[in-house]
DNA sequence: TGACTACTATGACGAGTGTCATAGTAGTGA
DNA sequence: TCACTACTATGACACTCGTCATAGTAGTCA
């Protein structure tokens, strides 16, 4: 994740997506942005005509990417994954990155929704399409292990829904506790043979 | 919910309160929150002179105070009442909100831990509080449903993860979906009978 | 060498921010 | 009438914000 060696382009978007992780849209300030990524000032206007708004789109579209691709890491290092497993995977994932970064940084994508739903159409497009990045994979693994598209699908939001709720609250605690319960008490409905449920 | 009756101060506690479920803490402006509030500007100081985040601290502290005095009034309206009776109640609520301001506001709370849980202690802790003061009402109720102490607490907890998380699902996709899925998919973790599980 | 493109540097603009100082008004009790 | 308190009015300060205009540099083709 280090990232001196993209060029300048990548790091803004990757210096804008991990500031919107601890201060959300409007605390994200693109001066700041171009210190963190020690890119040059003048290349924002250059690399993102469309201004803030199109370099925190590009942050979303980045964010969702990686975590799609983290969830493909996570299925390639089970033996025999399961529902329950690839999410409690998932929630541990974030409970070690709270844990080291002490709760400074929660989720890009949660910070744009609820900073720009109502006043930012092309943030809140983003934030869409990255959550729909998110959960594709997770539903396909699902195929994957049995379930119908419909189960598939039903059970991949209700992972995400989960986590992002608990992400929050375990940021308001400062505490992990949240993540690691929604994993405990989900597993049941996850793991619910395929035919058993509707 | 009309804010004619009240004085000043508390029409712009109300007012704060829901510019945050708009557009975050740092998306909040004083001088707008004054005219929300049809409230003296002058009045700010003299009745917060903690500034901004005393202000943002007692709106969520209402926020708190309110979600959970509506438990109650889900509760009081329920014949039999079920633990996943009593979440589709809130549920349903929250996906009636959502629809009547087309997603326009979101959960304040949310709002503040997203900005805030990481630069301004004040605002995290009245966060954390207002969570816990949503959450208690939920534990109590089941506890009188026959849970156990220990048993209450977490579903009560997943209950606001699956609602926070489904509240920006949906305000992301502008649908309430994920709202009636999570209530759906709940409900059997929720109403398992009391010796069953852990 | 010269034109052309990609990228960088920098200063400024106007608007908005939270906060504060200062002065004013209205009402109450002595 | 006087003092005192509660509350309001308003202008200013010192920022920060996103955006833009303009100029400059480096590199690449012809």
């Amino acid at each position: 994740m280090s990232s001196d060696t993209r060029g300048p382009r990548d790091r803004m978007v990757y210096a804008t997506a991990q500031h919107l992780r601890r201060a959300g849209v409007s605390g994200t300030g693109l001066r700041q942005v171009v210190i963190d990524a020690d890119a040059p000032r003048g290349s924002l206007q250059h690399y993102f005509p469309g201004g803030k708004d199109q370099l925190v789109a590009e942050a979303l579209d980045w964010a969702g990417t990686w975590a799609a691709a983290r969830v493909g890491e996570h299925l390639s290092r089970m033996r025999r994954p399961t529902p329950s497993r690839l999410f409690t995977a998932v929630v541990d994932d974030w409970a070690a990155d709270l844990d080291a970064r002490e709760f400074a940084r929660g989720c890009p994508v949660a910070a744009a929704v609820v900073d720009c739903a109502d006043t930012n159409e092309t943030v809140r497009r983003a934030a869409d399409t990255a959550l729909e990045t998110w959960r594709r994979p997770l539903a396909e693994a699902l195929v994957d292990m049995g379930r119908s598209r419909r189960r598939a699908d039903s059970l991949s939001t209700l992972m995400l829904c989960a986590l992002e709720g608990a992400i929050l609250m375990a940021r308001a605690r400062r505490d992990t506790a949240p993540l690691r319960l929604v994993a405990r008490e989900l597993a049941p409905v996850l793991d619910a043979p395929p035919g058993a449920q509707r």
